[in-house]
DNA sequence: CTGAAAGCGCTTACAG
DNA sequence: CTGAAAGCGCTTACAG
């Protein structure tokens, strides 16, 4: 438990028989001091275990130090439900059906928390993280924006207008979305990869025609991967279909099965993992064999794409570069306010797994 | 891009007409205004955009506003990766070997944070968060003890002394470890948990001889699990054997090779879901049929153990609770700092899989 | 219920 | 290189 008062720089300056002025200027910049008073400070520094106070660097500095992180919302109820104190109340769940997972699917968030977090701390900055709980997104926009020099928002946690708001009073930058000519924004090369992608799976499958499985109109990202998915049509011509999957499970499962009607696939391309999985059930009841009599792909990366049967050949999104990179953005913003808005694309990577390799390694 | 310098309470202030104090007190406690000067003020700072000044109040008020969470480190490299502005550029890489995960073997990193961020942000609280990079721990601990009101440590990201320190200058909580008698704490109920799985497995468990997985003998987990292991022996005695695995997948196939030289086992217990794994791996090879001969079990809730063949029976503890219960206990601190340290205990839950159930369901 | 004033603990020109 | 002093933008007793 926190014992005495903290001491301040006052305290610091008597020790060491200077000024605060020289105290901060040891902590600040310690080349505009000499060696002899730096060593005199930081001794009483140690002594009196003196730790700055941030607020008052804050106001004094006219900067926090903070960045913010908005990502998406949760349902975590903070009215606790495990028992406290209760050794022997344990409580017996049936896992077969998949029943939590929550709002990520995927370790995405995980990594993009890490990747921001280490830029941040890198930068000498600390990271809020917040979550947009949908009662009060407003509020928490309005709270962050007073404690944080820049502010990084997930894209789809935060209507347009909010984030255009925000971005009038905090430098901001959109994170795997785009909001062109109004925010600076990191966001990640769908086209190029469903595009390079979709070259490779030209190149390997076996005859029959290849099933693209769009995904929502309304998506930014479908519409950028479909257009990958054409770039490299017209490279390698060939016979296609397109069918809506909608980026659900349900939705590939059932453009399989309706292709199926026509005779087997050689290829199919979903516009996500889920659409993808969904036409791989399908198959596999039909009986068509993975890789071997038709290749199939997913994009996302989500973890069901590895333990699936086989598992899903997909690109994945560089979250904890894009992290990174939506720090460092922010700190060029900070930098200078007045440059023009940047959008940076970061490169995808294509996972190669089982559902794509006919000469896949077996473990 | 911010525009222009940001109001003050003196714009608001004036705006209103009313003095600073009135402003202030319309924004911490509404309730001691008059309805009609409220509004007024509530105007201006609707017309001004005013968002207060974080560091100024946390430096007037005395208190930051935030909490910090301090979680394992990790080795992204914020040398950036990751080509920019590349499309084209993309890596295809093979997935086949377990190549990525990082520090974070399941989802529980993630669930932790949330369960904080949910509860620090219902408090009326910022969530600061820091992953103690080695290098520069010590630094990190300062930096953040300067910048929160508490600070919640994850178990095993600073040495003991540091945590102790730390203690002393800020409101502090160990979250899934102990430090009993120093600072307050929340853990989960490894023994209850392992001494209820175990009771469970002894009753469904087919023919022979009971194997556990001990765990690392430095481990206060393995410590405690073993405990719970043998409470519930205690209680329905039969045959069984304790094996050195030490929390690896090696060390749980190992063990699980030796014991079947005298014999298969009707159930394996590991002290971990990796050594359970192990074991897991090493039955499957010997044709021994899991669970129908040989029931197995693990505890953690790692990703892989729902993946397995069979998906595995284990015990998860419940990390959006402990992150709950961290800010929670924190709050109190802050709210009563004389008071005595508490260590709360959480229960846990078994996730009965199919590795465990012999009428289990399939899909 | 409202206002004047002190003070929170720093940083940073400005002198010397 | 060092110090005196102003000021960052709030909150909070204290009067009235």
């Amino acid at each position: 438990m926190p014992r005495r008062k903290s001491p301040t720089v006052y305290d610091v300056a008597e020790h060491a028989g200077v000024s605060i002025a020289t105290v901060s200027r040891v902590l600040r910049s310690p080349e505009k001091v000499t060696v002899s008073t730096r060593e005199r400070v930081l001794a009483a520094v140690q002594d009196l275990r003196y730790v700055p106070n941030a607020s008052a660097r804050g106001l004094a500095g006219r900067r926090t130090g903070v960045l913010g992180l908005l990502i998406p919302g949760h349902d975590i109820s903070t009215a606790s439900r495990r028992p406290v104190d209760a050794s022997g109340t344990i409580e017996f769940l049936d896992d077969h059906h998949d029943s939590h997972g929550g709002p990520f699917r995927n370790r995405y968030f995980e990594q993009l928390v890490h990747g921001a977090e280490a830029a941040t701390w890198d930068a000498g900055y600390g990271l809020l993280i917040a979550a947009g709980s949908s009662v009060s997104r407003d509020m928490v926009v309005r709270d962050l924006t007073g404690r944080v020099d820049g502010l990084a928002v997930i894209a789809r946690t935060l209507p347009d207008e909010l984030i255009t708001r925000a971005a009038d009073s905090v430098p901001l930058v959109l994170v795997a979305g785009r909001l062109p000519g109004t925010t600076d924004s990191v966001s990640v090369d769908n086209r190029g990869g469903m595009s390079a992608l979709t070259e490779y799976v030209l190149r390997v499958k076996p005859p029959g025609p290849t099933l693209y499985l769009a995904g929502s109109v309304d998506s930014p990202d479908a519409v950028e991967r479909e257009l990958g998915f054409r770039d490299a049509l017209a490279a390698h011509p060939g016979p296609w279909h397109t069918a809506a999957a909608d980026f659900s499970w349900q939705g590939g499962h059932e453009a399989a099965l309706e292709q199926l009607r026509s005779g087997p696939p050689g290829a199919v391309i979903g516009a996500n993992d889920q659409s993808a999985l969904g036409a791989l059930a399908a198959l596999r009841v039909a009986g068509v064999r993975v890789p071997e009599e038709c290749v199939v792909t997913g994009f996302d990366g989500i973890d069901e794409s590895r333990y699936s049967h086989p598992p899903l050949t997909t690109v994945r999104q560089p979250m904890a570069d894009l992290g990174i990179h939506a720090v460092e953005a922010l700190l060029s913003r900070i930098a200078d306010p007045g440059a023009e808005p940047r959008d940076l694309r970061l490169a995808v990577d294509v996972l190669l797994r089982q559902s794509s390799e006919l000469s896949a390694p077996t473990d």
